[in-house]
DNA sequence: CGTGTTGTTGAAGACTATCAATAGTAGTGG
DNA sequence: CCACTACTATTGATAGTCTTCAACAACACG
């Protein structure tokens, strides 16, 4: 398998389409659309909270986390320009199980939940989007369990930064080199690690000549020799 | 949080009821049904493979996994009776992701893709629940994930202990007391170690008296210690 | 009743977490 | 813009957990 199909795998946004829907079924809800600008380490949702609407994102990282028993941070996913978060626990009716926050400033258009659901009644076509787009969704998060357990911590932190790097690509088009920046704890939180052992393989990895980093900021070098260490068989 | 409602946030079945469903849009539904019985280690359907239909359980166990390069098996789920099962890819037009295999003889409900498609644009209904269905199991994943990378592997085998339990109970009512009964491979697999490391830990449990197990068989005898072993805060 | 498969146990070693100390960074206010 | 300071990243040493390899015991099935 490449891995740019293996990336492929990993993503949410590759089938959410909304120039599917008709023209009329969107008209009202264009108009409940709010241009928004959030800064770094603003909390757009918590967990435990009823949703209050959708938000599609323009610019910039958010990330989507629980919180355990110790206070730690499980970080699930993040999201980038392109991706529509919110949606789910809208429909479900259930409380965000989730808590959502910025990594930098964004870009973002929110829809408030009333008239989202009011577009989402009447009109089939986007309800049969919703659930296509959700059960692609759904393919992506089984595959993204099912590889992240397997592997070896070195594993995962080599596919998390060929994840990151291409997710931040998108929201810095205008940067010729694209640079992962996040605390470390962030990261070691996603691949399911601690600080130490992040910090431990990134040193193997810059030794290596395959990233540089200073401060929070880490460069991919070779991305090649990065996929390599996804293992062989990825390349067949 | 009580143990019973931590079971409840990884389980899917607690969302689906067709009786939300008009009568009308079932009425093409109900002539298509198919019922199945199908013997142990059947593969109903395989990965990378279109679905050709949904199934519901009625009895039986059916583990839901992706092999990987190494040959090895990650189980991603088991299904049990009330579950539905393979609707998402069918929706998604997409191959399936996982391999499916029953673990027991099993009763099925059988909805050939066509069928199920057709009353799926004729009714909003069906469409609309379908959509809350999936929101639901998505957060159930959610959650499962969230749970499960956050713990020691011990802390993961009390949990499985749980939850199959659970869902062993609803398929061998008739049994006083409820045996889980499936292969050590399958339940290291399921949980993300090895067969030793779980022997070991069921080892342990044996010896404190939670379990006893006469070969593949295993029997809970004391779930409040099983679930002290999950951590105290979840007592809270 | 035999035989291949599955479950169990032991010992060694690899990997990861934890604790502690230091170096470096990013954000703050002047 | 600079200096200060709290926070974050890095490194080392150590302890604990989990995996691997190997051998044996128990089971299930014909």
């Amino acid at each position: 398998m490449k891995v740019a199909s293996l990336i492929d795998k990993l993503h949410f946004t590759s089938n959410f389409n909304f120039e599917e829907i008709p023209k009329n079924d969107l008209s009202a809800l264009r108009k409940s659309i709010v241009n928004v600008e959030e800064k770094k380490n603003k909390i757009l949702f918590r967990e435990g909270a009823f949703p209050k609407g959708i938000y599609l994102i323009h610019k910039g990282i958010i990330k989507i986390y629980q919180v355990n028993k110790d206070g730690d941070k499980q970080i699930i996913y993040f999201y980038g320009p392109g991706e529509l978060l919110g949606y789910r626990h809208l429909i479900s009716e259930e409380p965000n199980p989730v808590t959502a926050e910025t990594l930098e400033d964004c870009e973002l258009s929110f829809i408030p939940k009333d008239d989202f659901m009011e577009a989402l009644n009447k009109s089939p076509a986007l309800s049969n989007l919703l659930l296509k787009t959700l059960s692609h969704e759904f393919t992506v998060w089984v595959n993204t369990i099912s590889i992240f357990t397997q592997q070896s911590i070195k594993e995962n932190v080599a596919l998390a930064l060929l994840l990151l790097e291409e997710k931040y690509g998108r929201t810095h088009k205008e940067d010729s080199s694209i640079v992962i920046n996040m605390p470390r704890k962030d990261f070691a939180n996603y691949v399911g690690t601690t600080v130490e052992t992040l910090v431990r393989i990134l040193r193997v990895f810059k030794d290596e000549k395959i990233i540089s980093a200073k401060g929070r900021r880490i460069l991919i070098l070779d991305k090649k020799k990065l996929a390599f260490k996804l293992g062989e068989t990825f390349f067949a």
